[in-house]
DNA sequence: GTCTATAATACGATAGAC
DNA sequence: GTCTATCGTATTATAGAC
């Protein structure tokens, strides 16, 4: 392939992802997209043969790139004070960045669109595998190992930011403040509370 | 208004949930609609002025019914472990329904277009404040008492929903049944756990 | 690889007959 | 209120010049 072309693909992979943002999932077209990369219309179905085919490749780009910056941030985590910490500056810069935004929307577009849903569903599971290491990781040390399992933590993680997103947009943003004060709880939870939540789980 | 009228309105509204339901927002049009209820195109601007205004509608319809359809079961509950299992018999019976993926794609089109926001933000609320209704009840006699208020945690649980319904679409459905453990020791903790909890709270 | 041109279809919205 | 007919525009997708 040669630098135009991979320059071109690029554009509209950019394209893509800003149209997303700003427009959503109605709001695509190969028209739309064209436009906003200052790229030909028939480019679109040249470098990529549908604009749903487009549309998945752009998420999963985005996710790509956005994930892989996270992970020392994730890395440097050592307890689930700190992952919801984490979690709160990933969900501004997201905010800003507009990322969870377009992934939101390709999930939207996914629900209804099996050509969309196998790209949007290996999108999420970026995120979600992401989360899953850390969590992992951290989980031994908290009373939460006895409740669940990295890889359902990690599941719901992923639900709740998509899901706050969301509903967030239209005006109620739940905000993550209790939360992070309910897993410092945790995490300071001595062996007493521990052993009384050991025999809850029992009964 | 007359009978005829209603009714027509009515079919514009069934059809454009099923539509919703089925081609999500990206796939609903004066065209789709009318089609699938059966109606002239041009009535979708004759009762209501536009496209957005009837799938703001229709959204705000259906969830008017479903909440209202719920509210005894919610009353009848007790305790965190009870409202659980009613949120998830409410989850599968929506996903049945289509309720929530109505809703869902509702948000999805009111992020970028402001006609709709208006509509999806009120359902979405229709949901909230009822949810907030029955946890507004039961939170003083928890543990969570000391975390969360009644709306901050309500609205948690509307994000949750709309969350788990798109990302489980794609094949990864966390499930509830670790939250439904998780609301039951809480239940079940007794008064030394309290301690704990609320000493940890103070540091 | 990129462009123009175009075919075939779908769209929102309105005018006017009934 | 409901219908047909229609205008102007936007859509996907392709054919063919460059």
């Amino acid at each position: 392939m040669s630098d135009r072309a991979a320059a071109t693909r690029g554009k509209l992979i950019d394209a893509t992802i800003a149209t997303l943002r700003e427009h959503g999932i109605a709001g695509v077209s190969a028209r739309t997209i064209a436009a906003a990369g200052g790229v030909n219309q028939a480019l679109v179905f040249y470098h990529f043969s549908s604009v749903d085919t487009l549309v998945g490749e752009a998420c999963l780009a985005t996710t790509r790139r956005r994930v892989e910056s996270f992970g020392p941030r994730l890395d440097a985590v050592g307890g689930f004070a700190e992952l919801v910490e984490v979690a709160g500056e990933i969900s501004a810069e997201e905010r800003d960045t507009g990322n969870v935004r377009v992934l939101a929307q390709a999930l939207a577009g996914a629900q209804t669109n099996p050509a969309l849903a196998e790209a949007a569903g290996a999108a999420l599971r970026l995120w979600t595998d992401r989360v899953e290491v850390t969590v992992r990781r951290i989980l031994p040390g908290s009373v939460l190992a006895d409740l669940f399992d990295a890889r359902e933590l990690a599941e719901l993680v992923s639900a709740a930011f998509v899901g706050i997103e969301l509903t967030g947009a239209t005006g109620t943003a739940p905000g993550l403040t209790r939360i992070a004060e309910l897993a410092a709880v945790l995490d300071g939870l001595g062996p007493v509370a521990r052993r009384a939540v050991r025999s809850a789980l029992r009964r």
